[in-house]
DNA sequence: TAACCGAAACTGTAGTACAGTTCAACTGTA
DNA sequence: TACAGTTGAACTGTACTACAGTTTCGGTTA
């Protein structure tokens, strides 16, 4: 334990600041979806180069949130029901992966605590701390994978799907998500794995049909 | 079927096509693992702007290729047996979720296909063809799952790996890389999803192995 | 041998410029 | 009125220049 312990300096780019900070003004909804990034007038707005803005923006396209378009630059991403349905046919697939696996104990523990976590804000009624509880619910189940390389996987997943959640504002009754990530704990605590899959199966295909219809209601 | 199939204009610009270039490049073997990208130099040699050069290699950094340190610039990617480790976790998981499943029989024609020409490619002895049709026969076992979002970071997976077996210039003979991969394929078209997931396993760990051991050759 | 130092090389960022593309408003025509 | 054609503003893609700060490396000194 050195004295200098946590000292650091700020060892990052102006461009990665920049992808840092759109990022999360793109995921709070400030632009929603299909929306164009225009280089200059950010640019000029924030006070630093074209280059720079340019860079950001590619920065940000690792995470998904963007995309380019030949001529048309950045554009932010939009959800059609296709979309929708691949991000949880991904999700479907790496979630029952994991459910069919057993759990080591302590990855139980952070399956159980993310649901107790989940709980708490579900008491609270704050949407968007419910909706960030459901999800690191099921990034804990998708740990039980053991592999760094799918939990990042599943987090960009998880970070494209939060930000349609954001944008269509789908929000449930918050005991409904409680009872229906208990069934998903309560199967994988008691080892019951064909339960634990069926109940992961269900609880997406419920997901998915209620984003879709909500799509639909706009298109 | 319209008359204009087929027919597209050439849309892509400049650092799109030099980050193709640059990957195809890497991909062979042109720059070693920690191989630093000067852009000066690149720029100067290509004809192009500095700027380009950087863009085009942030859009490399989406392959996964190259990664960024500051003020270095893009590095490399190195294989490190941690990160060798990880990559065939996250390929072990993949394929064994899809061995677990029952194929429709339009894939499972597809992964005999791919077998097939996997043993027309051991055949004839050329190490990069085999290289090739070996990933090929995975990824195809991989579309089981039914996810384009899986399968795509499959290929990207299989894009490192692709790039670490050239650099470590491993090789097997064809007669066993044939004989393994037929035992997965067997049990897949047998059904027997324990033994295909058993199967894979087995081939995976062998392969991990080896390449650890290559790693401390080098280390 | 190892720590130190200074110059060279390189990255990160700013700023300017311009050709080519997109897009929406405007114009003329059937 | 509906629609094809035209025009111009806004924007992207790319090039070029410049410079401060960082890294690298070879030589120098302790």
């Amino acid at each position: 334990m050195s004295a200098l312990d946590g000292l650091e300096v700020r060892r990052t780019t102006t461009a990665q600041q920049l992808a840092d900070g759109l990022a999360e003004r793109i995921m709070a909804g400030a632009f929603g979806p299909g929306h164009r990034l225009r280089e200059s007038a950010i640019a000029a707005e924030l006070g630093v180069a074209r280059n720079t803005i340019r860079e950001a923006v590619r920065i940000l396209e690792l995470t998904g949130l963007v995309r380019y378009e030949v001529n048309r630059g950045a554009v932010v991403i939009a959800p059609t029901p296709e979309v929708v349905e691949a991000l949880y046919t991904a999700r479907e697939r790496l979630e029952t992966a994991a459910a069919a696996r057993t759990p080591r104990p302590e990855q139980l523990d952070a399956i159980t605590e993310a649901f107790e976590e989940l709980c708490e804000a579900a008491s609270t009624g704050e949407v968007r701390a419910i909706v960030d509880r459901d999800l690191a619910f099921h990034q804990a189940i998708v740990a039980v994978l053991d592999s760094t390389r799918l939990d990042e996987f599943y987090a960009a997943l998880t970070k494209e799907l939060r930000f349609y959640l954001t944008v269509l504002s789908k929000s449930e009754t918050p005991d409904e998500v409680v009872a229906q990530h208990r069934l998903i704990l309560d199967a994988i605590r008691v080892g019951d794995r064909d339960r634990a899959v069926a109940e992961i199966r269900a609880h997406i295909d419920t997901s998915v049909e209620q984003l879709e219809q909500l799509l639909d209601a706009r298109g």
